[in-house]
DNA sequence: CTTATCATTATTGATATCGATATCGATATT
DNA sequence: AATATCGATATCGATATCAATAATGATAAG
């Protein structure tokens, strides 16, 4: 018998959920530092749960690359080094830009209005101080163009760099940014994508991908002018 | 239920490896088609297993990109479609050649030593006719040479690549093809990380994986002479 | 004092079972 | 005939329990 009378849908309302949000949570905030141990069991216990459904959390930690499993030899938190972010920083500059370029030859229709929504969705965030929600919905942004693509293999590989870039900012930036300036840093890929011109859509992502955080000059040369 | 009296012969009978191979060859083979339903009861009655186990090579499988999960309509057996295996090869160039630069700037004493190792097993396999156990130990050449690049977030990255590129060569190649000579290609890497060149390495490696399969002549017009 | 062997312990691996939810088809009502 | 409601089936979600394995530390031999 459902007791919750009205449960609509709930695609995903589990323990192993909340598990999973919490743990990313203080990996990606870096209160849980790169090289923490974390055994199921102990896990288990802290979040009231099995061991099976902290595996489901953990395997789930490690398909987002943020923590790594090794056979017997138990879970630990990732490293999160500058070299890797600036690679997967590179993948994102061909995967989006390719990707882009795919989406104006025909695009959704309602892609512009979700994309307006994802931004004002950012904007609460900022405003709320809430750098970690703003990252979610960044990444919901880059991923819902990346869908019109229809290149869903390549998905997963996004969202990872994405995660990864988030994660990397929010550790190397410890002070208060201004969130709002991030947030609206989109306005731009969407108008271009509204504008219908793939030249400047491509230039636009690209752009904004190279000046998401500032790796010095030699990482995208062709990008700053 | 056991009804095994005594466990005589298996010290150790890892049954969602088991389950995991074998579905990932029936994938990789193109016997099981994309879009194929895979009920997990269904699978752990056929290999002898229970509901959890299943359900670890199914995550397992969704790592590799060769399925895909979807909330409680089931797992479906992943496409592969050319589009998406030109871009897997296109961040392969990036990534491989990116990290074989990183590698010759101190590759460890025992690189080439393993990597002719793993050429003989190529060799092998090649002889046996086993394109998927050719196809694995490419796989681990690969990721051998990119481990010495220290970029570890990045290997997950670089492994689903391989596979979806093993699996879209496979599919798109029914005839029975020279593997010896698939397995003598990595000679020249070999041989140029040998050298010491960093140039003569990072070209080697990018002509390497512009020629693995014939895509036409756009795709990597710098590479083909 | 060093090293090798062995017992202990912590951690992961596997399985059975129960419960919750979604999907689909059948039946009944309007 | 169209729609709404109900129930059956399939799938996912969670937990407890047991087995297997790697890591750790103690102990004894050299």
């Amino acid at each position: 018998m459902a007791y919750f009378p009205s449960r609509p849908t709930s695609p995903k309302p589990p323990k192993a959920g909340a598990a999973f949000n919490a743990l990313k949570r203080d990996i990606m905030l870096g209160t849980l530092a790169p090289g923490t141990g974390l055994p199921e069991l102990e896990l288990a216990a802290h979040f009231q749960c099995s061991q099976g459904t902290v595996r489901e959390a953990l395997l789930q930690l490690q398909e987002e690359g943020l923590v790594r499993r090794q056979g017997h030899r138990g879970t630990q938190v990732s490293e999160c080094t500058e070299d890797e972010a600036i690679e997967m920083f590179r993948l994102r500059q061909q995967i989006e830009g390719n990707g882009i370029a795919r989406v104006m030859r025909g695009p959704s229709r309602t892609l512009v209005k979700e994309l307006n929504g994802l931004l004002e969705k950012m904007l609460a965030a900022a405003g709320a101080g809430d750098e970690l929600e703003l990252a979610s919905f960044d990444r919901d942004f880059h991923r819902r163009i990346f869908e019109d693509a229809s290149l869903p293999a390549l998905d997963p590989i996004l969202h990872r760099c994405l995660v990864h870039n988030h994660r990397f900012k929010i550790s190397r930036s410890p002070m208060a940014r201004d969130l709002e300036a991030t947030a609206l840093r989109h306005r731009s890929i969407i108008d271009a994508i509204e504008g219908g011109d793939v030249r400047r859509a491509t230039a636009a992502m690209h752009h904004h991908i190279a000046t998401i955080v500032d790796l010095g000059p030699e990482v995208f040369p062709e990008v700053i002018q």
